[in-house]
Parts: structure tokens; C-alpha cells; sequence
DNA sequence: TCTTGAATAATAGTAATACTATTATTAATA
DNA sequence: TATTAATAATAGTATTACTATTATTCAAGA
């Protein structure tokens, strides 16, 4: 599964596209390992430009800030999620099955193949866990939501519910309790590594199984 | 309701308590209005200063950084939503109906009566809504939580939690549902007015009754 | 009443951040 | 080879996130 793969995003996510160019390769690669490594808020452009032996300048012809760099890391990693959902549950008819598959994927994404050489997915996971929030929590929500720039999200949104309705028709809320396993696949992880009296799973060297079971438990219990 | 409260907090979240003083006081009141003015990240000091008539330098005799002021608003939050829910469940002794009553004092937190006249209430959940995760999202976490910076809200949790655990006490995952309900509650308060495609209720003109609705159907379905 | 000292506030910095404009270099084409 | 276009590097500026120093207030004791 490591050929092939094409991850297309918006385009007014950045100003050149950096999958084109070696340059812009870099910039994903290393500002994934640096966000991870210090944080959204010390992470700068300067930083990245001396890791990758580059300069300023030249990040900012590839993203117009920092906060779109996050957001193109986000999109991507939705798309890959997305991707990897449409490749495990081909073939699979039952929607139960395909869900129980949907929330197995959400946990362990990062431990799939990887697909593209230069993005550590293991790494973009931790931070999409720990910093990917922050793409939506802005002020500019309305403006970027009109350029498109949450289309994936929503679009996997979608795609679960419709797995959700044909489990239950009935049901209410499927894009609410989609968007909700994705929130609490992360939350919970973070939870159980840093917070742990806010959650009742353990997670010990990466072993996301616990947050999987609560997933399917919470999920069928709501669809029963 | 509004005689008497006194919303105590860990001390080393701040450097001089803000409660004491009057120009502590417009630090709370300003901040709440400016935070959510122009959003967490283009929030400064300065600014702050600027919209009290006073310094910079003034500010930063009371917290460390616009981080820890976040962190304060935020505990304060929760230790007041912690307070109503103590009040609004007094002499209730149906754990379903203390769970329903939860789930609403979070919900319509804002909308009680104003307990302290230097905190707007309304604004101060707008803000918790928007930039509450940002509060725990740092690389510091680790020390912060160490610290007994989130002990407020890992008490709240715990309350909610021996709640859920006596309606019944056979689920396996009361503290998880618990802090589930309080993301979810804000979380689609903040879907629905921004990003509507993320969920199924729908929010106008801060009435949140959709939202209650949902969380009520969740919490409950679960639990059966 | 007049110091004196403690608390508080205001001034004036600095290093880093978030950019942008300009200049230099390389590559591609006529 | 000359010319243009694309890209990279340099060198800025305004703002941010602080800190150190100086000034002011204000109450208690001489």
C-alpha cells in the first residue's frame, strides 16, 4: 500500500505547493518532527528554516504562516485517515463491521505503512493529537470554513454517519457521534498519557487497545 | 445566589491574586472581554493595558504570562460550573435526575445568574467554548498538571463520574463519559455555530436547547 | 509635620517573533 | 550568449514577550 498514493489538499492552503519541490518536502518533514518536539506555540519558521539548513523566507514562500502550515498537516493526515478507512473496509458489507474497522483505523493509523517517505505518521499522529485541535480553534473559523479549508474533515464526517445510518436509521446524531469518535480517539489518548483521571483507559508504549474498546463500546452501546 | 461566592483557586496559578486588588479585578473582567474580542493568539498585554488605561508591566505583576491567565480563567470556569451544579443538585437524590441537572447547568452554565460583578459570565463560556482546550494543549502539560493546575477540573470530572457510576454501576467508563460530556458540550455549541456539517443540532441565537437534548440522549443510551 | 521605607506603577529597555522588501543567484529559453 | 523567469538569501521592520530600572504613592514612626 505504499505505492500510489496521492494526498490532494485545497489549494489556497499554501502559496506553492511544497509536495512539488524538494524544499517543500523538507518543510513537511521537519516541521512535523519539530512541532512534535516543542510545541505549536515555541515552533517557528526561523526554527525550522536552521533545522532543515534553509532560511525564513523560504518557508514563507511555501505557507503563508505557521497556522496554515498546521492546517495543511491536519488536512493531510484527514486525508490519509480517510484513505486508509476507504482501503480496510472495501469489500465489507456488514456497517457494523465496517464501523468496528472505521474506529480501529481512527486509533491506529499511525501504525500502518507508511505511505509517503517524507511524512513520519507515527509522529504527524502525536500531533494531530496534541496540536490538531488548534487548526479550528481561531477567529478566522468562518472565513477559512468558506475557503473550504475544513472540507475533509466534514467530508470523513460524512462518510461515518452514512455507516452509522445504515447501522441505525433511527438514529439522530450520526455526524455528531462521527465527529465525537474522532474527538475522543484523540482526547483519550492525550488523557491516558497526560490527564489520566479524566478518562478510565491506560495507554502504555503506544498501545491505543483500551481507547479502541471504549470506541466500540461507547459507539454500539448508542446505536443498540 | 449572587451573595457570597467565593471561587478560591490554586494560588501559583497566579503571581499576586488578581480577586484582591481593583486593577486585579479589571485584569479578569478586560481579558475575558478581550480574549474573546480577538482571539487567544492576537491577545497581548499590551493590548490588554491599553484597553485598562494601565501598563504592560502592571499586567504582568499578576500572572506570568497570557498562558497562565488563560489557565486562570479556565479553572475559574470550571470551579464555578462546579459550584452550580452543587447548588442546582442539592436534595436531589434520583441520580438520573442529578445527571439531567448536570448535563443542563453545563449546557446553560452561562445564561444563571451573574455571580461576580467584575466576571461576565456569557462571554467567559463563549471563551471557555473557543479557547478552553488551549488551556491544556502545551507542552507543559506534564509540569502543569504536577503543578495541580487541572485539579479543578479533574474534581468536576470525579463528581460527574460518582454520579454516572450510581445510575449504574456496572459501566466501565464513568470518568470517559464524564469529560466526553463536557467536550461534547462545547464542543457542538462551537460546531454548530461554525462548522454546522460536524454535527446534527443546530444553535441559534444562543439558545442551546439542541444541545442539551443531545448530550441527555448520549449520556442516557448509554448508560442502559 | 516630616522622613523613611514598602508597595505599586510607569518607563525604558532587550531579545525574539512574524513578517516583507530587496538583492543575489540559478535555471530555462530565445 | 543574452535575457528572462524562478528561486533563494539578505537584510530589514513592527510587534511581541518579557525584564530591569526608575518614579510615585502612601502609610507608619520620629
Amino acid at each position: 500500500m505504499a505505492v500510489g498514493i496521492q494526498i490532494s489538499l485545497n489549494e489556497k492552503l499554501y502559496l506553492k505547493d511544497p509536495q512539488e519541490t524538494t524544499l517543500g518536502k523538507n518543510i513537511i518533514k521537519d516541521s512535523i518532527l519539530l512541532i512534535e518536539e516543542i510545541g505549536f506555540e515555541a515552533f517557528t519558521f526561523k526554527k525550522l528554516a536552521l533545522k532543515m539548513s534553509s532560511t525564513e523566507a523560504s518557508v514563507y514562500r511555501y505557507f503563508e504562516n505557521k497556522h496554515m502550515l498546521l492546517l495543511y498537516l491536519v488536512c493531510w493526515y484527514w486525508e490519509w485517515v480517510s484513505f486508509l478507512i476507504d482501503m480496510n473496509t472495501r469489500n465489507i458489507m456488514d456497517p457494523k463491521e465496517r464501523l468496528r474497522i472505521i474506529i480501529h483505523t481512527l486509533i491506529f493509523a499511525s501504525k500502518e505503512n507508511p505511505s509517503i517517505e517524507y511524512v513520519n505518521e507515527s509522529v504527524l499522529h502525536r500531533l494531530i493529537i496534541s496540536e490538531g485541535s488548534k487548526a479550528y480553534h481561531i477567529k478566522s473559523v468562518d472565513q477559512e470554513n468558506k475557503e473550504g479549508f475544513f472540507k475533509d474533515y466534514k467530508a470523513l464526517t460524512a462518510k461515518v454517519a452514512g455507516v452509522i445510518a445504515e447501522i441505525n436509521p433511527d438514529f439522530p446524531y450520526p455526524r455528531a457521534l462521527a465527529s465525537n469518535l474522532f474527538e475522543m480517539a484523540n482526547n483519550h489518548i492525550y488523557f491516558a498519557q497526560h490527564l489520566p483521571r479524566l478518562t478510565d483507559v491506560t495507554v502504555e508504549n503506544e498501545d491505543f487497545t483500551e481507547v479502541e474498546e471504549m470506541l466500540e463500546h461507547f459507539a454500539f452501546k448508542i446505536l443498540n
